[in-house]
Parts: structure tokens; C-alpha cells; sequence
DNA sequence: CTTATCTTTCAATTTATTTTGAAAGTTCAA
DNA sequence: TTGAACTTTCAAAATAAATTGAAAGATAAG
């Protein structure tokens, strides 16, 4: 396989996986874009190589940043913003992670919390299934929460020691 | 808080959840209503209570049922077909995460698979730069599995035996 | 069979999301 | 200041995804 076919493979398959977990395909592809390149692009050459506006290009680029899935690399002497990608994916995944935990988990989290006030008047069946759901729900994200937070003092602590015999 | 309040909130919590999420926002309000039913629902009952068509309702009930959160409940001796949803959340997020894994990550797996065969000659720092952003994700997704594994035994065995202490 | 009851399909429509590109905004060197 | 170089905004247009509902397809009872 030549390395442009490879390459063009991987930004959409990139594209798609991201589309289908809610992601724009198009951050997607721009981090795709990043991930793979060695150097620092800047706008225009990303506008070149995944065909979009200049506006896409920005809006996405902005996204991927309040992600911290990628920086400004300012060179100075020079106008242009260049772009590059967090290149270490353990923590590019942790960092999706964290991020989607603080936008989606956490608004749920705040309702399932409020869901409890119900009034201790409404009794029967119903209101006892509902109760049960709500706790179970609760239970499953912490024990998540405590598995990914474990992840991730892990790999922190890779380096240091046996830590990652957990995930063997 | 009423009841009818709370489930409301529910429902539409958990919906928005599941679009955020690259679901669909009406099945994830179905398996949200069917989670908080103590008993099992026709599709005319869920059309009722959520307010959409035969069709939707009918697609969308099939579509759970694929993913293993949702099974028929066929009550001799009645032609209309039932509907219940598992319970257990942990095994309800255990089935998610399978299931996209195989329609989602699989994929790209192979992608990534095939983007290995890149022709000898190809040089370049653009090259080793894919190259090691490909080893880097494939090992990134190979711990994920590893670790998401582990996690779904040591719920297989929390009754058994202290195998959450992993988790603590 | 035939009919009543229920489920599935799918083309057309509606709704939601993404993208564009031109205009407005910003920054800096001269 | 000015204006060239660059970035950001956002209303309109394009695209994608979800929904509807009527028709077709099953199925079982009589």
C-alpha cells in the first residue's frame, strides 16, 4: 500500500469511528490529520488536505483545543497559527475520557441526584422500580468512575513501578 | 418531586445521554422507559407514553433487542408481543460496551490491521510518524481491552470473592 | 380458507447537524 | 495610524439522520 492511500484510510476511518460516538467526523479527521504528521500544520494546509472551508477548518480546530487533544504551537516571527496533535494517545484517550465524563456523565449524574427528592408520599410498584433503576444507575457510574480513575493513576505511574500488572 | 415529574426527567435525561453518544435518542428513551417499568410494555404502551409512531416505536424496539438490552416477553395466549428491559445496569453496560466494540472498534482494528502492509520502500518522516501513531493506538486499544476484561470477570465474580479490591 | 389482529417495511417528510464563505474582527509591522 | 495578514463569526445552504404513517406482510383463531 502506497503511504497517501494509507494515510487517507486512516483519517477516515478516524472520521467515522469518531462519528459514531457523537464526535464531529470532521475534528475528527483534523485530529486524525495531526495525529500522523510529524510537523505542525497550519489552517490552510489542513483546509488543502481534508477539502473543507476555512470556517470548518476553525471551528474545529478550536473544538480539538478546548478538548486538549491539541495545541497552538506559536512560531515566532511568524504570523500563522501552526497546530499540533497530543501525540501520546494513552492520554489523548484519557483526555476524551475526562472531557465526555464533564460534559455528558456529570449533567446525568446531577439529575439522577435530583430524582431522589421524590416525595416519600408516592408509594406502589412503579415508584419502587423507579427507585431501583436510579440506585443501580448510580452504583454502575461510580464503579466506573473508580475502575477509569485507577486507569489512570496507572498509566501515571507507569514508569515508576509494577502499577500496570492490574491491566496485564 | 411527583413521580410523573421524575420519570419525565428520566426518560429525557438518559435520552439526551444516549445522542450524545452517536445513539439514538428515541431508542435510548425507550430503554429508559422500559427500565423504570416493573412490568413488561406493549408497543402501544410506548407509542402512548413517549408519543411516537408505530414505526419508530417498532424500529426502535428491535434495534434494543439486538444489542441485548431488551427481550420479548411473549404472554401465552395473547397475540400482542411485550417488552421488558434487563435490569442489572452493570450487565446493561457491559452488553453497550460489547456491542460497540464489535460494530465500532472491529473495524477500525482492521483498518489499522491492513494499514501495517505499507510498502517497504516507503520513507520518510511522514512515514514513521503514521507508523508509530498506528503501534501507539493499537496499544492504547489493546490495554483498553484488556483492562475493560478484567473489569467485566471481576463483576462476574463479585459475589464470589474479593476480586473488586481492584476496583476499591 | 378468511378475517381480525398484530408486526414490519419503506418512501416521503420533517428535524437536526454540519458546512460554507463572505463579512467582521484582530493583530502587528511599518 | 494604516493596511496587509491572519482569525473568528454566523446566517444561509447543504447534508445527514430520524420520524411518520399507510400499505404490505405475517400469524393464529374460527
Amino acid at each position: 500500500m502506497k503511504f497517501d492511500e494509507a494515510k487517507q484510510k486512516f483519517i477516515q476511518g478516524w472520521g467515522s469511528l469518531g462519528s459514531n460516538w457523537g464526535i464531529n467526523r470532521t475534528m475528527a479527521q483534523v485530529h486524525a490529520l495531526l495525529l500522523i504528521s510529524p510537523v505542525s500544520l497550519t489552517t490552510e494546509e489542513i483546509m488543502e488536505e481534508l477539502q473543507i472551508s476555512r470556517g470548518n477548518a476553525n471551528m474545529n480546530l478550536r473544538e480539538l483545543i478546548t478538548w486538549g487533544l491539541i495545541r497552538k504551537d506559536l512560531k515566532p516571527g511568524n504570523r500563522k497559527e501552526f497546530f499540533y496533535a497530543e501525540k501520546d494517545m494513552w492520554k489523548a484517550a484519557m483526555q476524551i475520557i475526562k472531557e465526555r465524563r464533564k460534559r455528558e456523565l456529570e449533567p446525568l449524574m446531577q439529575v439522577l441526584g435530583e430524582l431522589k427528592n421524590l416525595d416519600k408520599e408516592e408509594k406502589g410498584e412503579g415508584v419502587r422500580e423507579f427507585r431501583k433503576t436510579i440506585d443501580n444507575i448510580e452504583d454502575v457510574i461510580a464503579k466506573a468512575d473508580s475502575a477509569l480513575d485507577k486507569l489512570s493513576r496507572a498509566q501515571d505511574n507507569w514508569l515508576l513501578g509494577g502499577m500496570m500488572k492490574l491491566l496485564k
